[in-house]
RNA sequence: GGGGGUGUAGCUCAAUUGGUUAGAGCGCUGCCCUGUCACGGCAGAGGUUACGGGUUCGAGCCCCGCCACUCCCGCCA
């Protein structure tokens, strides 16, 4: 049974040799006297013969048998193929073996759905993948996907190897911190009535393998979010965690980016050029409305604030007058955008609390829209300098606060761009990858709803250090020491330099974060503590792995490049789970369930 | 929690907008076929139109409900 060679490794030079090979059957071609089955296994695939003069009728007869992903052994002579009928699709095409000898280890039923046939395969509805993933895991870019996935871990493991990080496992049996998103709770049958929670990261305990002398630590780690899912998130995902001691934001730039510079040559052959890009949160706002920009797009936004201060039109000079901003961007190209598409982009709009959406199409030599009759010849002149104003162009417009109006457009360019791209008037080219840092976050945001401020990252996020009496005086103007790292769009990952002083820490839980001071103690006491016994200035950053590996794979979806992954609604639609579970455990945890008897049909 | 999309044969999709017995390609089954590689030829089987109600002389199509998948908003310290 053993395989002397693998099926994607067979070539002239091995003609004469006896080999065998070991696989599923990936297509059969049965022309009566003769027969010839591909053999695929993850490599690749070869062609095998089998022709009655050469074999024992009983073999050949169960050769004619044998459906496609049965799996086989078979031993034969590798032979040049015959003149033209080379296969030049294939790695092995110009051989075959001529089988002498077959073994069917496994015979398999019907597919529920085909994996021999790439451009069939891709449109294959994703439950049914999903429920059958050991089949859809067969098809050649998923096994490139898997194979891409474990040879970028290995290369993220050697790069920290080398810079003298070291690989610490931290538990998944974690304590509640419910600031943050939700979290996944386990019940405790030897203490009834308590919880772990899955860790959402495992922020507190890198922390503490700093206080702990470790200085320089990573982890392929797991996470866990009892959140809404999107094509970009899992309830269970993995991140690249990283944590380092006596360190300053440039350290941690660099080390990152020499990080992505090793794993897109590994995976991509790619030389990313470094340093990447650097922009403040505000100039990523004001120019692209967001805070993870993609600058591959263009269709910058432009401020004109200043220009329409006193215009008469006054939905943008009253918005100015009320503090707020006017700002625009240019959809080159887009003027011939349908009602349908405009209505979409205001309803967009709205969704982010403005009234309607201002534009202009120009179009034939005239700029059509609602609101042009307002405008001065200087608001024109001013339009059609900074923005460059072109025939066949799409102008719109925002005017609200700073934030929102920068927002509204940002979605827009966004929604935009979508358009241009499916029109094929905006091409981005697949190997292009627009790297850039985000900087110089505002610490704290401050929630209407609750009246209260909230850390932007966490409260471990250290302030500027010339900003820290600030916290409790004039807590909008502090800059937190924090990054996030972007590519093409996708936040890939963020972090930050930590508080390392106990008092500091404590005035953000307690005074600025306005945490009672027992739950502090209850929940961090222990952080508290370690921080009082010489704690070193430290920070770190995570990456989103899978979201990494999705950039690298050129897929949307992260389900791509996870072997296992969930649907929307955090169900395995292949094992069925969750499932309930019987009386006894739950009496075992303690757990009484209140569930609401589903009302019966009709 | 909210909004959009999808659900018809094993798979991918049609069904002239409410009208005869729901079709096609691929796959599957049987027979034929010695150089195919998307093999080819002939024949055949295969449908609770996701599910439950309703309107109608008549529903795959319209209405109500519900389930699943998916995208987005909220949410994701």
């Amino acid at each position: 049974m053993k395989r002397t060679h693998h099926c994607s490794e067979l070539r002239t030079e091995h003609a004469g040799q006896t080999v065998t090979l070991s696989g599923w059957v990936h297509s059969r071609r049965d022309l009566g006297g003769l027969i010839f089955i591909d053999i695929r296994d993850r490599e690749g695939r070869t062609q095998t013969v089998f022709d009655p003069s050469d074999l024992p009728p009983e073999t050949f007869e169960r050769a004619s048998t044998l459906r496609s992903e049965a799996v086989v052994s078979v031993s034969g002579k590798v032979r040049k193929r015959p003149d033209g009928t080379d296969n030049l699709k294939i790695a092995s095409g110009q051989v075959e073996v001529m089988v002498t000898n077959l073994e069917v280890l496994n015979q398999a039923e019907v597919l529920p759905f085909p994996v021999d046939d790439p451009e069939v395969t891709a449109k294959v509805n994703e439950e049914l993948r999903l429920q059958h993933r050991y089949l859809d895991l067969r098809r050649p870019e998923m096994v490139r996907n898997l194979r891409l996935r474990s040879k970028v871990a290995t290369a993220t493991r050697v790069y920290f190897d080398e810079q003298g990080f070291l690989e610490v496992e931290t538990p998944l049996l974690f304590k509640s911190t419910p600031e943050g998103a939700r979290e996944f709770l386990v019940p405790s049958r030897v203490h009834p009535g308590q919880f772990y929670a899955l860790p959402q990261s495992p922020q507190q305990f890198k922390q503490i393998l700093m206080v702990a002398g470790v200085e320089r630590y990573f982890q392929l780690a797991k996470c866990f979010r009892d959140e809404d899912l999107r094509a970009d998130r899992q309830p269970e995902f993995t991140q690249v965690d990283v944590e380092m001691s006596f360190i300053e934001r440039q350290d941690i730039y660099d080390l990152i980016e020499g990080l992505l510079k090793r794993i897109w040559k590994t995976a991509l052959d790619i030389d990313l050029p470094t340093p990447f890009q650097r922009l403040s949160f505000e100039e990523a706002l004001n120019r692209f409305g967001i805070d993870k920009p993609d600058t591959r797009l263009g269709m910058e936004l432009v401020d004109f604030t200043e220009e329409f201060r006193a215009s008469k039109f006054k939905v943008f000079s009253g918005a100015v007058a009320n503090g707020g901003h006017v700002k625009a961007l240019n959809a080159r190209g887009l003027a011939d955008a349908t009602q349908g598409q405009i209505e979409a982009m205001t309803e967009c709009a709205k969704s982010f609390g403005a009234k309607g959406l201002a534009f202009i199409k120009v179009e034939g030599g005239e700029w059509k829209s609602p609101i042009v009759k307002f405008f001065t010849e200087e608001e024109k002149a001013a339009l059609t300098k900074k923005l460059d104003i072109q025939e066949g162009d799409l102008i719109l417009f925002a005017a609200d606060e700073w934030l929102a109006a920068c927002e509204i457009l940002g979605r827009i360019r966004l929604y935009c761009a979508d358009v241009l791209q499916a029109q094929g008037k905006l091409v981005i080219p697949k190997d292009r990858f627009d790297f850039l840092w985000v900087v110089d976050f505002p610490l704290l945001s401050f929630d209407k709803e609750q009246n209260r401020w909230y850390s932007s990252h966490h409260p471990f996020t250290a302030p500027v250090a010339e900003d820290i009496p600030l916290l409790t005086t004039d807590p909008r103007k502090v800059r937190g020491q924090h990054y996030d790292v972007v590519v093409n769009g996708v936040e890939l990952g963020g972090g930050s330099i930590r508080i390392h002083q106990p008092d500091v820490q404590k005035t953000v839980f307690e005074q600025v974060l306005q945490i009672p001071p027992d739950l502090v103690q209850a929940r961090f006491g222990y952080m508290l503590e370690a921080f009082r016994y010489g704690c070193p200035p430290h920070g770190g950053i995570a990456l989103g792995f899978d979201r990494l590996l999705a950039t690298l794979c050129g897929t949307s979806s992260i389900r791509d490049v996870i072997a296992f992954p969930k649907t929307a609604k955090g169900a395995d639609l292949m094992t069925d789970s969750p499932a309930p579970v019987e009386p006894k455990q739950l009496r075992d945890l303690h757990i009484d369930l209140k569930v609401p008897k589903k009302e019966p049909q009709g």
